[in-house]
DNA sequence: CCGCAATTACCGAATGGTCGGTAGGTCATG
DNA sequence: CATGACCTACCGACCATTCGGTAATTGCGG
């Protein structure tokens, strides 16, 4: 038998790759260990040597994915200054990179389901990232934010807007201008509210 | 045999309740005929012999759905006249059916995998929701918004908001006020915009 | 009101398939 | 010779759907 690749590690991230796609195609629940072991040379049980089960591999995609976003959103801003203008730009790749909202969105929606071995990532994912995103927000715009919101009510509307606009986006690419919606929203957020600056 | 109740089609609408919960819990890939005729008594073939596919159970449900919706929507606003209010009003509503949203929030990021039975109904769904919610806009708000967003802009918005905090919502029910949240936005689109009244 | 045919409402069994996962092996490499 | 990288061969469970029944009900001619 052929030793295919290098090392045991690349390998790994073959497969890793391949079940983000195929996730992305079918779900979670549709998406079967053979389909990916197929997409990359392996049979199912080839797959199964490198990941104990289907729910481990699930778990290591999600963490996978999480830090390939967080360079995108972190290397722009290298002095850890990460503003509003970089979560655009963040939206603005997502939309170059379709297979990959579609299987956060996918996944992130089958994770409400009662026992859904994704469910305490997003759940987790959520909370430190709208904790994190108030920061952000308060860090730029300060308390005073029109209409009297608070950083901690603009943050989870700002990722509620980011997941919502995915999906509109996902089932009609040419009516929804994703990146632009995304900045209206932020300019809607950035508005002097009592009088003109 | 006993012939159980009423009607053929109180039946039907006995099953297709109990379909809309199977859907909710496990998505439609994790849905089984087998598990929703359990639920209502019957065997599979039993439930098939209502519906000819599990993907015209869907297509039932989902337009069933969709008609106890526009009731909640319609029955306020009797002279035919929406308001914003109204949508406010269907959002506090949801956050008292759980099952409902969840089952609407999965399947229809369900429906952006290709193929998918549900694709094309939320494809137009979302495609004639938004021209309907533009229309609304513009007759409470006119066609000057906050930051120069026009009522197109803000109708995916709208929608974006509403999807995306069922999501964050059911995920995590105790840390986010969705009506609040939701009317926390709508008063960010209402805000005055160079000078206060 | 009766008897009988047609229809409805199911169920049992089986088809052909896929699922995730296990056991045990083979073979090339180091 | 030991190890890691696979494979074949299974397992039991479940999947949607079809077929062929059968029991209960309805409608109807008399």
């Amino acid at each position: 038998m052929v030793r295919r690749r290098g090392s045991r590690e690349s390998r790994r991230e073959e497969i890793l790759l391949a079940a983000l796609d195929v996730f992305a195609e079918r779900g979670y629940t549709g998406a079967s260990i053979a389909s990916i072991a197929e997409r990359v040379g392996l049979s199912q049980q080839g797959v199964l040597h490198y990941f104990p089960s289907k729910d481990r591999l699930l778990a290591e995609v999600l963490q996978l994915r999480d830090e390939r976003n967080l360079d995108v959103l972190v290397l722009p801003g290298e002095g850890g200054a990460i503003t509003l203008d970089t979560v655009a730009a963040l939206v603005e790749y997502n939309a170059q990179r379709r297979g990959i909202v579609q299987s956060f969105t996918v996944l992130s929606a089958e994770s409400v389901i009662e026992d859904h071995p994704a469910r305490d990532f997003f759940k987790e994912r959520y909370g430190t990232s709208r904790a994190w995103m108030a920061e952000v927000i308060r860090a730029e715009l300060g308390d005073e934010l029109p209409a009297g919101l608070t950083p901690e009510q603009a943050a989870p509307l700002m990722f509620a807007v980011m997941d919502g606009l995915q999906l509109q986006w996902l089932l009609a690419p040419d009516e929804i201008d994703m990146p632009g919606l995304f900045r209206a929203f932020l300019s809607l957020l950035k508005a002097r509210h009592p009088v003109s600056e």
